[in-house]
DNA sequence: ATCTAAAATATGTCCTACATATAAAATTAA
DNA sequence: TTAATTTTATATGTAGGACATATTTTAGAT
């Protein structure tokens, strides 16, 4: 299917060059032409149901109905791009794709961008999700997983270099509860976790430094495989939770 | 703290036109020059770690550096400004802002926009969401927080309209878990909440619509209110758990 | 009919010019 | 001298034209 008559969605905007404020006070920031158009061209595709694999008008032809130069459609698509709602191809054109929701995150999701708060607020996510994670665990784990994460902890037992080095025991802590999430079976939530390590890695540190009590709860990476294998959702849940406590005790 | 010296930044970019492939096949994907630069910058802000404030050069200038067109650089930067990493003024020129984790997904959680995968994620994450929340509303939550959820749910039981029609139902259920993560007392957890109701929505009407059986679990709201004011994190994690069983048991 | 070469086309990149807003400097008024 | 006002300088915002590049399609040759 290609996508013509685009007249609902050129309505009136190449008249309209500044934003209508008829009756109310002039908005603190004046919006950009281009977050206009990334707009526009956004509700268009939600207005629309387009099936991925769709193509769009042409740049020019977007560029003059809209009433904007090419380059301001240019940089909305480009905006679209990266989060992989459109698609292009060197003689094809423009085509509807499935954006990729974490395409925004994967970007940013680094401890020398991010604000204190945002960390925080990643940190406390993380706990949430690994705690809530309990029942997908349950709902899709098979013997394999189980057996791979036992060889995880056991490698981390084996570690003499566990007990001194706080990198060695970092590394560990994080291959175990990658191995998690990739058990969730939940593709986006796995890769959420995959960013969100440098973070993660980042408010270890932090915590180990200012606190110098790394003690852990009284569930061990061992007693968490071993509810895994053979007890509930529920009690794997009680248990990730206690295995957490050191960092929930930090909150408030 | 201006940013000077981009040496190292700009280092033999501009002789570097295309990427380098020295002995390897030739990638699938050909990078743009717009996600080239744009990773380019992204790394530089990265590497030396520029407070929230701090002025960028202006495009023309790193343009020239790069050894690209302004439109390049411009694009790149109006990929960065979407996604709340830097800030331009009219004359002032760029800054470095703190980036938003959301501004992403905000745009494209919309289920005309995600495939049917992605959306099933979502509505796990949720799932998960809600049950590993339990810590942070007892850590957090006061009288007034549960006071207000209580009227919600005193609403919802009187609301005639609840027993027939679906979309009130569905209202009263946005209506109180979306207080619950008000309550969570982190703000990007709220917001994300608030942004996932239109999959939300649509996720739940597909469930209706093919199940035919909007069989609830055997806690209820009320019940919730009453483990929120003086029950335990666990049991309300427990009971969060069932309420929320007719959503997990169509899991696989 | 098959393979090959040329043309057509939409995106990618570059360039120049001007519009616009606003901080900073210069000027005038009190 | 100080305060208010105007002017100027500057970096982003927008426009439009030109060419490069890749790839599909078409035309042509074997």
């Amino acid at each position: 299917m290609n996508v013509l008559s685009f007249q609902c969605f050129y309505q009136k905007f190449a008249t309209n060059y500044h934003i209508a404020m008829s009756s109310k006070i002039k908005p603190i920031k004046s919006v950009s032409l281009v977050e206009q158009v990334e707009q526009r061209i956004l509700e268009f595709l939600k207005e629309n149901r387009f099936k991925s694999g769709d193509s769009l008008p042409g740049e020019i032809e977007l560029a003059e109905n809209l009433g904007v130069s090419r380059n301001i459609v240019r940089e909305s698509l480009s905006r679209l791009r990266m989060l992989g709602v459109v698609e292009s191809k060197k003689r094809k054109g423009m085509f509807i794709a499935e954006p990729d929701i974490l395409s925004g995150i994967e970007r940013i999701m680094d401890p020398d961008l991010l604000g204190e708060e945002a960390m925080q607020h990643i940190f406390e996510l993380r706990l949430v999700l690994e705690v809530g994670m309990s029942e997908l665990l349950f709902i899709r784990k098979n013997d394999s997983d189980v057996d791979n994460l036992q060889e995880i902890v056991d490698r981390e037992a084996n570690d003499p270099l566990c007990k001194t080095d706080l990198q060695t025991r970092l590394a560990h802590e994080i291959e175990f509860h990658s191995y998690l999430y990739k058990m969730s079976g939940n593709g986006t939530l796995n890769r959420f976790q995959s960013m969100l390590l440098p973070v993660f890695h980042y408010m270890m540190q932090q915590e180990s430094k200012s606190a110098a009590q790394p003690k852990r709860g009284s569930i061990s990476h061992n007693d968490l495989v071993e509810t895994l294998r053979s007890g509930t959702a529920y009690e794997f849940r009680e248990n990730m939770r206690n295995h957490l406590t050191p960092h929930f005790s930090k909150l408030s």
